[in-house]
DNA sequence: ATCCCGGTCT
DNA sequence: AGACCGGGAT
C-alpha cells in the first residue's frame, strides 16, 4: 500500500463523526468549509449548527440582512468571511437559481472561496479530482517526504500543491482529502506528533532524520517595529553629554546621546510634557529641535529620530550610563551611523 | 504577556 | 507582502 493508500486506512478507522462529513450538499459543505477556515473545529461547530438552522439553504441565507449574518457570527473573528458568504448566497441565489455550484471551476470564482475551499467543496460534493492542500496536508506532506521548501514562499505553495495532486486518490478524492487533512489534524500534529502509532511511521523521511519537530519550514514575516528616538544634546563647554548603551537593544555597548523613547512623533511642547522627560529635565527646559526627522533603516525596525538641543540646564538627574565627553574626542567611540549623523552636521566633525 | 496558528483578499 | 481575528500554548 502507498502512502496515501495508507492514511485513507487510517482514517476509516480513526476519523471523527463530523455533521458536515455525512452530506454531499454543496452549500452545507460550503457554510462549513468557511466557518472552518482559520478555525478550530471545536469552536466552529456550534456556529455550523446555528447557522444551518436560520439558514438551511442558499435562498434563506441569500435573504438575510448582513446585520443579522455579523451578528450570527459574532465571535467567530475574520468577519469578512461572513460578509463574503452573503455576498456569495446572493450571486448564487441569482445565478444559479439557488442551486449552489459544486464543480472547482465555478466555486473558485465565487467570493470568499479560494483554492483550498474550491478544492474541498468540489471533491466532497461532486468527487472532483482535486487536491485539498491546507496547513494539515502542508505538514502532512513536508514531514512523510522531508520537505524543507518553506510552506508561505510562492515557489513551496506550488510544490506542495504539485505533490499533493500527485498523490490524490482519482478514484475517491473526497475521501482522500478528508483522510489526509483528519490525518495530519489528529495525528500528525503540529506538536506531539503521534508517531509511536503512526501507520505510515516506516516511509516517513522526517522521523528517519529526526526532523519531525523541524517540518514544515515557515518563513516567519520580519514584522517591522517603527520606534522613535528623541535625543537631547546637552553641552558644557567643550563637553557633550552622552550616553553608553545596554545589552539587550540595538547598538549593544555603543554611544548615543540621553534619550526618550516616545510611541509617535510628538510635538516639541507635547514631548516636554512627557513624565519621563520631565523627571529628568525638570519643568523649566530651555530646548529646540536642532534636526529634522531623521528616517533611519534597521532590519527590523523604522527608527525615527530627532535631536533637541538644551541651553539652559543647570540641574539635570544624570543616569549612571551618562559621561561626558569632549567634543574632540567624539570620533574616537563607537557610534551608531544615525548619531554620527547628527553630531557632525552640529559639530562639523 | 507574548507567540503561534491558519485561508482569502487586496 | 500585509491585513484580517480569536483561541490555545508557552
Amino acid at each position: 500500500m502507498n502512502f496515501a493508500d495508507e492514511i485513507v486506512q487510517w482514517y476509516l478507522i480513526n476519523k471523527r463523526d463530523l455533521p458536515w462529513r455525512n452530506t454531499t450538499d454543496a452549500y452545507t459543505i460550503w457554510l462549513s468549509e468557511v466557518i472552518l477556515q482559520q478555525t478550530r473545529v471545536e469552536q466552529g461547530m456550534p456556529y455550523f449548527y446555528r447557522f444551518l438552522e436560520k439558514y438551511p439553504d442558499v435562498s434563506s441565507f441569500a435573504a438575510a440582512h448582513e446585520d443579522e449574518i455579523l451578528k450570527l457570527w459574532q465571535g467567530l473573528g475574520y468577519y469578512s468571511r461572513g460578509r463574503n458568504m452573503l455576498k456569495t448566497a446572493r450571486l448564487v441565489q441569482e445565478t444559479y437559481s439557488g442551486r449552489f455550484p459544486d464543480s472547482y471551476n465555478e466555486l473558485i470564482k465565487l467570493k470568499g472561496i479560494g483554492e483550498y475551499t474550491a478544492a474541498a467543496i468540489s471533491s466532497f460534493a461532486a468527487n472532483e479530482a482535486k487536491a485539498v492542500v491546507d496547513g494539515n496536508v502542508y505538514r502532512v506532506l513536508a514531514r512523510y517526504f522531508g520537505i524543507y521548501e518553506p510552506i508561505n514562499s510562492t515557489q513551496g505553495k506550488k510544490t506542495f500543491q504539485k505533490l499533493a495532486d500527485d498523490f490524490l486518490n482519482k478514484k475517491m478524492p473526497g475521501l482522500h482529502n478528508q483522510a489526509m487533512m483528519e490525518f495530519g489534524a489528529m495525528l500528525c500534529k503540529p506538536k506531539n506528533p503521534a508517531c509511536n502509532v503512526c501507520p505510515v511511521r516506516p516511509g516517513c523521511e522526517a522521523f528517519k532524520t529526526g526532523a519531525v519537530a523541524t517540518l514544515p519550514v515557515k518563513l516567519k514575516t520580519v514584522k517591522i517595529r517603527e520606534r522613535f528616538f528623541n535625543y537631547f544634546l546637552i553641552t558644557d563647554g567643550d563637553t557633550v553629554l552622552m550616553n553608553k548603551r545596554g545589552e539587550n537593544d540595538i547598538w549593544a555597548n555603543m554611544f548615543d546621546l540621553p534619550m526618550i523613547e516616545t510611541g509617535s512623533i510628538l510635538p516639541l511642547e507635547e514631548l516636554l510634557k512627557q513624565p519621563e522627560v520631565l523627571s529628568v529635565f525638570g519643568k523649566k527646559i530651555d530646548a529646540a529641535e536642532v534636526s529634522p526627522v531623521h528616517k533611519h533603516i534597521l532590519t527590523h525596525q523604522r527608527l525615527f529620530v530627532r535631536l533637541i538641543q538644551i541651553h539652559n540646564q543647570p540641574e539635570i538627574k544624570t543616569d549612571k550610563n551618562w559621561v561626558k565627553i569632549d567634543v574632540q574626542n567624539l570620533p574616537g567611540l563607537a557610534l551608531p551611523k544615525i548619531i554620527f549623523i547628527l553630531l557632525k552636521n552640529i559639530f562639523n566633525l
